[in-house]
DNA sequence: CTAACTTTGTAACAAATGTTACAGAAATTA
DNA sequence: TAATTTCTGTAACATTTGTTACAAAGTTAG
């Protein structure tokens, strides 16, 4: 277990118990970590890979909630599995994941005994909540197309590369839309120079870091 | 300082600890409690009244995100003045409100030393993150006349009266659309019985409960 | 009381998004 | 190779939401 990265905020001693008590667990592309409504009982540390967060609602529609990278957490589980309480959302490996599970129990203990563990869980509630309210503003104030291409940037981020390996189908799942939509905005973004269209492969052209003008 | 509500769910030793540290605080109806950008060193414990939660975007459009109502707490202040963060929120009184502020020296001492704390942190953590994602599902995946519907339902609970206090231009803002649109969705309840309007007033007739048809 | 302001109703139109249907290309499977 | 499935493009149309403009009624301040 290589826990180097966090090593640069967390304690020493913190670090040794997370080896000692974590539970590793490896996740291979497009497999499901946390499903809606299953139990949990450990809060993850991503260690390696993205993780993709989704909502699913009564009508198993689904829209994407954030992504979780290296060393970011999920506190969402923590405040479920303090008082084991059902997940509220589904959790896929966006490609190879590595992640260490903390168990409940450790995670109160180390609340009182190290203060790097308190600050650290503090922060991830923090980033989970402003994701939320980004994601949340980006539904209520902004147009598809805005979303799309802010969609098409946060991939990219997270891949560090400028093709992005995602079907029509799949984009319109996660932003909850239909599929005509997508690619009707896609095409429109493809005659305009920012993107280049091939089956499962969206290639973002330079200039598609520029502002846009319609 | 009444704090009766508390009493049932947190310790003895603690309630008195709260009534030495907290500091009691009123607002009346419309008041700002906390605004867009301010700095957070409390976190506050809702005794009496409602209280709003917005979130503003860079352009100024608001949108309603919660409400908290008695012995609730807006846990996004905890994480926030953990690391003193600027508000990425503002609430309003929306009647008259009496709160708690707990200051941020104790939230961390009391989480060890008492774990009913503990308990009611996460819970809050757990309450408001839940919130955010039933308005997460509401925006992505209902039109605006069923949120509509939902938002009346709210103020009602919370008011515990069928007649309703808002101009539609308050609640267009709150559910980030405009005046007009939600005129002429106020006007089809209206027709469809469901509601009577009147200057300021929106009265829910009995059979408002029933499922809703187009 | 009058003037100014706020709230509501309504129409007409524009823009954005959703839906259905179908065809052809590419990939996968038998 | 042939059959099947998945993915993409496109059109035509429906619905929802947003915008602008204006009038009338109610409220408040001077």
């Amino acid at each position: 277990m290589n826990l180097d990265q966090l090593s640069s905020f967390l304690e020493t001693a913190l670090i040794q118990e997370i080896q000692e008590f974590g539970i590793l667990q490896t996740f291979s592309e497009g497999e499901l970590i946390m499903d809606y409504g299953k139990y949990i009982r450990m809060m993850p540390i991503v260690l390696k890979g993205t993780v993709k967060v989704l909502r699913l609602d009564e009508n198993n529609n689904e829209i994407l909630l954030y992504y979780l990278s290296s060393s970011e957490s999920c506190s969402m589980a923590y405040s479920c599995c303090v008082e084991a309480k059902k997940s509220e959302v589904k959790a896929i490996a966006e490609d190879d994941v590595e992640l260490i599970g903390i168990p409940h129990t450790k995670l109160d203990e180390w609340l009182c005994k190290y203060p790097s563990w308190k600050n650290y869980v503090m922060r991830s509630f923090n980033e989970r909540f402003i994701e939320l309210l980004k994601s949340i503003e980006s539904i209520a104030f902004h147009k598809l197309d805005e979303r799309l291409i802010a969609y098409l940037k946060e991939k990219k981020r997270l891949s560090g590369s400028s093709v992005i390996k995602a079907s029509h189908n799949t984009i319109a799942d996660e932003l909850a839309t239909s599929r005509v939509v997508i690619s009707r905005l896609l095409k429109q973004l493809e005659n305009n120079k920012k993107i280049i269209l091939y089956r499962n492969e969206i290639k973002l052209m330079p200039d598609f870091e520029l502002p846009f003008e319609k």
